[in-house]
DNA sequence: ATAATCTACAACCATATGGTTGTAGATTAT
DNA sequence: ATAATCTACAACCATATGGTTGTAGATTAT
């Protein structure tokens, strides 16, 4: 479907960014619209070094690309990234599916044995 | 469907846990079936003790369980939890898809303004 | 009974992490 | 031109993290 701007980044750095509350706010906003770094550190209880450190952990994960507008840098969210996390996880369900399908034909097949 | 044998963990133990390569590693393999803690130690290069810790932070984050039997502690992946932090992403999934369609229904309503 | 196996946990260490303040370079506003 | 704003980054600090070895308690095997 969208092309990929950008490659997503190995699990290790999206789950890391990811495992932390700020970071995930950060992704929210960043979903419904431009913010620039400031304006997002407007919304934490903490300096603006450190939600700027916040948005270079999200961007060294490509959960989130960086446009520079005059002197603000705009913050976006990077959906494609988001969406490679979930096939991580989607790929662990189909790995258990695939196992509950393959231990349900093991219990028929014994059951047709037992009929038999 | 299936019922809740332990509530998931909060999102930062969940994002936390996952966001190392072994500790991935053993939620697929326990995903396939019960292990030991040192079945499972043998297949890392690193200390029985640093796997240990490894299951410990996965079972804190509920991602897997443990049921002893006899002197040894059977690991087995609880896939609610994977489910659960699949939830989270799908929620963001969810709350960029709502931006898009209304984005895509203002443009509509412009195009209406210009047509009359 | 004794030895071996499995797990838990303490103590320790190096490095990563999340925070701070301060300085400096770009850009914009006055 | 000068001041204000926005960002980047260095230096620093306390704590968390991922690893180690060693000790000890349960359980199983001999």
């Amino acid at each position: 479907m969208s092309a990929l701007p950008s490659a997503p980044a190995d699990a290790d750095s999206l789950f890391h960014a990811l495992a932390d509350p700020t970071r995930r706010d950060i992704v929210t906003r960043a979903m419904h619209g431009e913010h620039s770094v400031s304006a997002l550190a407007g919304h934490y209880p903490m300096s603006f070094a450190a939600v700027q450190k916040h948005v270079a952990v999200l961007e060294r994960a490509t959960l989130v690309t960086k446009e520079r507008r005059g002197r603000e840098h705009l913050v976006r969210t990077n959906i494609d990234a988001v969406r490679a996390v979930a096939q991580v996880l989607d790929d662990y369900e189909t790995v258990w599916r695939d196992r509950m399908d393959r231990f349900a034909d093991v219990l028929a097949s014994r059951q047709e044995g037992e009929r038999s």
